[in-house]
DNA sequence: CTCATCTCAGGCTGACTGAGATCT
DNA sequence: CAGATCTCAGTCGGCCTGAGATGA
């Protein structure tokens, strides 16, 4: 566990980008634990809640609503389609395409992970007060959309 | 680049985990980027940055301060010494440890540095006015600060 | 003996790139 | 022809573990 022994440097204690990647950490720490209970990671999240909110759709799609990349999409869709949590069928309208569905074992389960994940993001933020909260929300997401919407 | 035709899902939107990690990851480019027009990475500014504010040390407490691992700080101490952007000698009061120091040459990269960094800061938090980025710091530091201070 | 330190060898995930096959 | 889609193969950095050698 690692005692420090005084404190970082002061350059990297106040830096912006520091402190948003040790929150990150922190945060990832507590969902993925979360998420690891129902055996699944965060890519496998973001892809069953875009089915479950927008539908059946092509792998591309769901790569640009998610932000995951067509690379790992191939791989997640996989794994899913394996836990009979998603269907892959080929699109009749545009061969090229696999139109990907949510199954009922997928709403199922992507119920089971928003109350996870839920008491994920409660521990994350149990230092905020709510007011505190919103405040941070709000800050991140000016950021977020302020750059790129990259995949916002 | 990946043009979202909608946006991503409800549940992703405003989910805080998700939120500091995309914007964890919009600080990275920038600092990436920037660190990489002199040829560095990350821990490379940590350690340097560690080394000429708490002076020479082994490499157990930088990793303390820095938050890299042990494993990782042998690479990154091999890097910078290949560079002569520091020095290892062993510690005469403790035949365990290797003494690491930074040179002149160490010094100088490291001005380079925070010169780059600051320009990536400032393109990752352009959005935000002054106070608004006091206020995302302040709300980060007590996360992070709370939350173990596992490398804080 | 226990514990700390350094090193090597590796694993794992998330983010990403290049290239090929197929189709519009 | 250009361009989109899916797939496979592979890179990279950051984070992490196990285990060995040395020494306090």
């Amino acid at each position: 566990m690692d005692t420090p022994e005084g404190p970082p440097p002061q350059r990297l204690r106040t830096l912006p980008s520091r402190l948003t990647n040790q929150a990150a950490q922190t945060a990832n720490r507590f969902v993925d634990q979360a998420l690891g209970q129902a055996g699944v990671r965060r890519y496998h999240y973001a892809l069953l809640a875009a089915l479950e909110e927008y539908g059946p759709a092509s792998q591309a799609a769901l790569g640009r609503r998610t932000g995951i990349d067509r690379s790992d999409m191939v791989a997640t869709v996989n794994d899913l389609a394996e836990r009979r949590l998603l269907e892959r069928a080929p699109d009749p309208d545009d061969r090229r395409r696999n139109i990907i569905t949510i199954t009922a074992a997928g709403r199922s389960q992507l119920t089971d992970l928003d109350r996870l994940l839920a008491a994920a993001q409660d521990e994350f933020l149990a230092p905020l007060p709510a007011a505190d909260r919103r405040n941070l929300i709000d800050l991140l997401t000016r950021l977020v959309t302020h750059h790129g919407d990259k995949h916002a």
